[in-house]
DNA sequence: TCTATATATCCGGAAATACGGATATTATAA
DNA sequence: TTATAATATCCGTATTTCCGGATATATAGA
């Protein structure tokens, strides 16, 4: 299960929490939805998303070659309450928009 | 201005957090008393204390040669709700037990 | 002054984390 | 099969973070 330290350590990068952010309150989003919005390598966000698997920040499901991530939706209470306080500073402070094209549609 | 991330970082270390617990709803606070309550060297507590401060989660006040601390009143809202979520779980998490005697009456 | 106490800072080394190109894996389709 | 696309993992390196003993600073009192 997990501890507080855990969940503000997975909070506290700016790529992780971006991610958090483009996944908030928006269903599955498939990977390649995530690279394009945040700019990064491929391999950096790849990384990053299997550590918010690791710590069951979010789901995967794959579909085909393609994998779509959403937040997990059986966050203990307190958890999911702290990411939906910090999603909204943070989609204003990191420049976070919403993907509107859909790279797997 | 704290960042989302940057709170973050602060709050993912298991000793800042627990000197977090310990300050939430206690008002004034005095690093012996710190000190004593997470049994960690004076210098770790120290300089976890100026990162907290750095970050202005904490504000400090000398007294002779004592220093008080306690968070920072004027936290942004986002953040002190933030703070308030975490500290139940953490407190249980970290197992932490509010100092009933101070060090410097 | 000099001494003692409380706290902060310094500093060198250890450990954890992040990076991203290269490569491996998985699945689709021809 | 073979080729291709999407994603994950590997691995060497760079950076950051953490630790705590030693030392510095600030204050009070004799």
């Amino acid at each position: 299960m997990m501890t507080p330290t855990q969940l503000c350590k997975c909070l506290g990068d700016d790529t992780r929490l971006s991610l958090i952010c483009l996944l908030h309150g928006q269903g599955e989003v498939c990977v390649c939805d995530l690279v394009d919005s945040l700019q990064a390598p491929q391999s950096t966000i790849s990384r990053h998303l299997a550590q918010l698997r690791q710590c069951e920040l979010v789901v995967a499901r794959r579909q085909g070659t393609w994998m779509h991530y959403q937040l997990n939706p059986a966050l203990p209470q307190w958890a999911a309450e702290v990411i939906a306080t910090l999603v909204i500073p943070a989609r204003e402070d990191l420049n976070i928009t919403l993907p509107n094209t859909a790279c797997c549609g």
